[in-house]
DNA sequence: TAGATTGTTAATCGATTAACAATC
DNA sequence: TAGATTGTTAATCGATTAACAATC
């Protein structure tokens, strides 16, 4: 089992795919060389923090000429995972998990949603995307048959928790979380939260925070 | 204009709604005190790290005694500008546009959807639980005709920008971002970005991360 | 070669943690 | 009063920034 210290620090992880969106466009744009100069500008990072995060995974530089786009690109892409695709379940196919399933952008990058899970039985066998909708306690049984690396976890906040210990349970490691609740998560496995409320909620911080400092001036 | 030195520094902005969440959660269960060392049990922080958070808002608590939950929640909740409602438009009515619309959590704290925006002639004059589709044509005019604090980008990444300039234009000054693509704001407008694709992406690279560190041992 | 820009070490900055006096 | 726990200052830790030798 991996330790902590061997991991990469949290601020480097989320810069990762930001990296990697300005590249690709880049690339797509013709771009063949960049500086980490450049990269700065139009990130809006130092050049020194730039080349600090490349470097943690090793030289993808050339001194005096900078970063060829495309072979820092696919550097990167290797380092996300990008390079190989991931199959994924959805569980709670509500609104959110629906809106998932038909969003085309993982699509692009690897990522298959295989299958969505409910409990209610109005929508069991209903089809998104062509992609069946299966009852809840099949769960235990679809993942013993289909290698599955990724669950989406999109049920209401009470039911968070119990369908994360499920899933655990069936050998998913990695969970992307979008119910307002966190998991606790053992050793070993991965939960990404997306936790719509508190983003909200830091975005209303900010706004109202800017009102009382304006009025104290 | 409110300095940037004023400012409460992002962890600490990121982590109020979560002790929002955690107090709402007890004052729901009946929990009357709690003091830093529970909350930094249940919450996984340090007891430390939560009076340092608290204290840069103001003394909440009593010595001896540790904190009022439903005191602490109520100043929270004031803190994070929930004890006011806000006026909300979504621009974009495709899966995410409507998902977010029709949740129903953002309500219950007074975040209300007032309109949806779409360039789709097909869409415009349907209703998402009641709230009408309108032409992004009329952004303008509407704007103009009703307050609104938040805007939601749920608009196509190519999309987004334009849309984001308009907004500006239309004298809205905090946006919720959903398009995979960064704006970059003016001072004084607020932009919270939700890029779901960088969380994804993140989560990856961590699975790839544990397969590679594990492999090397 | 001269200029540019990396990779990397050292300095700085800011956030977290520890410690403890104040006080309920 | 004695025990508990805050508010706050000081110490530590980690991340960012600056600097510069290496080298393309």
């Amino acid at each position: 089992m991996s330790k902590d210290k061997n991991r990469v620090p949290e601020p480097v992880a989320r810069r990762m795919p930001k990296y990697y969106g300005f590249l690709t466009e880049m690339d797509k744009n013709g771009i063949k060389r960049v500086s980490s100069k450049q990269l700065s500008e139009t990130m809006g990072l130092t050049a020194s923090q730039i080349r600090q995060d490349f470097n943690s995974f090793g030289g993808f530089g050339q001194q005096g000429y900078g970063y060829n786009v495309s072979e820092l690109r696919q550097e990167i892409k290797k380092i996300l995972g990008l390079h190989r695709s991931h199959d994924l379940v959805v569980v709670g196919a509500g609104n959110l998990g629906r809106a998932l399933t038909n969003y085309s952008g993982f699509e692009k990058e690897g990522f298959y949603v295989r299958a969505l899970f409910d409990v209610d039985p109005q929508l069991i066998g209903a089809q998104i995307k062509g992609i069946e909708i299966l009852p809840w306690e099949s769960i235990k049984e679809y993942t013993s048959n289909n290698s599955i690396d990724i669950a989406v976890i999109c049920t209401p906040k009470d039911k968070c928790r119990q369908v994360a210990t499920i899933l655990m349970d069936c050998g998913i490691r990695n969970i992307w979380n979008f119910s307002p609740s966190s998991i606790s998560a053992p050793p070993g496995v991965m939960v990404e939260n997306v936790n719509l409320n508190d983003s909200l909620f830091t975005l209303s911080f900010r706004l109202n925070e800017t009102a009382i400092l304006d009025s104290k001036e």
